[in-house]
DNA sequence: TTTTTATTGCAACACAGTTGCGTTATCTTT
DNA sequence: AAAGATAACGCAACTGTGTTGCAATAAAAA
């Protein structure tokens, strides 16, 4: 596949992750540009980005779709193995820039791996 | 919270995953005693369950949740801090015994966090 | 400019999980 | 053992992300 058209939905959706340091939920971005662009867009071209390499995708909290910028990968390989740390009072999700040594498993291949830390992240720890 | 009666629906729940080493996704529970319960029952049950620090959750692959066996929790604290397996081949998710060392996250703190390795099981592994 | 076809919008759908409420079953009290 | 209290159940209708089919539109190629 691939973005092969610079539409518009596409530069603003770029410039929505390319102005946030953070993640950002499917659902956040059709509450903010729902009445822009109509979700099914938002949602495919989301799928698109992330096949391109541009962005990375995982489950938050109740297993919703959050998207975030990737570093250094490809369309042929996701190779964003970080962490994410969501925020149980404000729901805010980090890129954690840690590396995570997976554990040994003996006969099996490891193709993909997610790690959601959740808690209370610095503005909510009171 | 907690269980307090023992129902049928309770003890034929119970009996799935004392039969079983593996996790039980809630929906593949409905497939197999959707006759029997109703669904609303069966996800209540597991609720408790959890509630009770018998079975610990997760989410699996397209956000489902998943249900296993807690080892040492109590009703007060999941303790369960332990990965799971996900085969993308045949869906069947293990329960991995390893420990996971969290990265330090500073100003921050953390309450849950899970860990899912996806890949192929030693069965669908060629 | 015309043609090609990727992308969009719309409406309807899919489906795991939830909620309200009247009924039933379990446990307690007498 | 029977009556009363209430937790648990079944049902039906509902939520809310995310998806699909198809006709209309717009980006790039010819």
């Amino acid at each position: 596949m691939g973005v092969i058209r610079k539409t518009k939905a596409v530069e603003v959706l770029l410039n929505e992750f390319n102005n946030s340091p953070v993640a950002i939920s499917a659902k956040k971005l059709i509450d903010r540009l729902g009445t822009t662009f109509n979700k099914t867009t938002i949602y495919r071209v989301l799928d698109k980005l992330e096949d391109d390499g541009v962005l990375h995708s995982f489950l938050g909290k109740e297993g919703h779709k959050w998207y975030a910028k990737c570093n250094g990968c490809t369309a042929a390989e996701h190779e964003d193995l970080h962490p994410h740390f969501q925020c149980l009072s404000c729901g805010k999700v980090d890129c954690l820039t840690v590396r995570v040594s997976l554990p040994e498993i003996p006969n099996r291949k490891i193709e993909v791996s997610q790690l959601l830390i959740q808690g209370k992240c610095e503005e909510c720890v009171v």
